[in-house]
DNA sequence: CCACGGAATGATACCAAGTGTCAAGAGCAG
DNA sequence: CTGCTCTTGACACTTGGTATCATTCCGTGG
């Protein structure tokens, strides 16, 4: 479990959704694969840069389709920050219903398995006549690290 | 309980923060509180033309300060909708800490008590290292009025 | 009632982030 | 290899928000 996300399996799921697999999505993967493995976050404007450093023809329309694209097909999660940015992550593979905690100084991402009650989803249903189909939840907070350096 | 603010109670507010009760500052409360009492939601862009109609003079700068402002003072809450988009709408006095169940439809918004168990927060303080300063709910659905539409 | 100091404003320029368009390029089935 | 069509890259454009700064006008103290 938590395994993180390899090439081949970004590429099978394009193929998979009857898409291409085309250079500049190589491209990307290569570079989500890295920054997955490091849980590190990024915007599309990042990827974009980043993937420039490696292939320069890649342009930057591209980069924010891929980014939609891939979020659509589950690899990547958006979170967002205390301060109100939006940025994205790779999902560990295997990885079920969570949400993020965040390091409201570094942005540092921890998934967390706590959630709502489903009896209070039933409850406020009822209540309001919705009908639910989902929800964001964004914990914020300070990492020990940064906890530590404010102390310095 | 769930009373509509006035225009007094915004002004007011201005004066106890030590800030002037301005024009533009009357001129956005006055509508503010129209949209209170309607429930509906805007962004800082349909505050600064709404408020033109009757105010040409107001800059959009001054829109967009006075919004910051009165989130800050607690008089608007940012809400999330499920397309992402992020706009306002004005509290209820006496409304303590809540979240909102939003339409993903009409962008109704009903806040909601629910929330994380205090325990949860606990679990999750201990397991990450992590101090636990803040967090955000958003809950999306489909309200009964547009449930029935789109059965027709 | 007036005058004055500083907060607040409005105009404008600017910036970042993201989208729409469309001709050209390149997967992939046959 | 060939051709169909999805995808791309370039770029103009839109949207949403911020920085700057001279000018205005609150509100206090006289």
């Amino acid at each position: 479990m938590n395994q993180h996300v390899t090439i081949d399996q970004m590429l099978a799921a394009f193929e998979q959704a009857g898409m291409r697999t085309t250079r500049p999505r190589r491209a990307m993967a290569e570079q989500l694969v890295v920054w997955g493995a490091a849980e590190r976050e990024f915007s599309s404007e990042d990827l974009w840069h980043a993937v420039q450093e490696k292939a320069p023809w890649v342009g930057r329309a591209t980069a924010y389709r891929t980014v939609q694209l891939l979020q659509d097909l589950g690899f990547l999660d958006r979170v967002t920050f205390a301060d109100g940015t939006e940025r994205y992550h790779v999902v560990a593979a295997g990885h079920g219903h969570h949400h993020h905690l965040t390091c409201e100084v570094c942005h540092r991402i921890v998934p967390v398995d706590a959630c709502i009650a489903p009896a209070a989803f039933e409850t406020m249903a009822q209540q309001s006549g919705f009908a639910i189909s989902g929800h964001r939840l964004e914990i914020f907070g300070r990492c020990p690290a940064c906890q530590a350096d404010s102390l310095r």
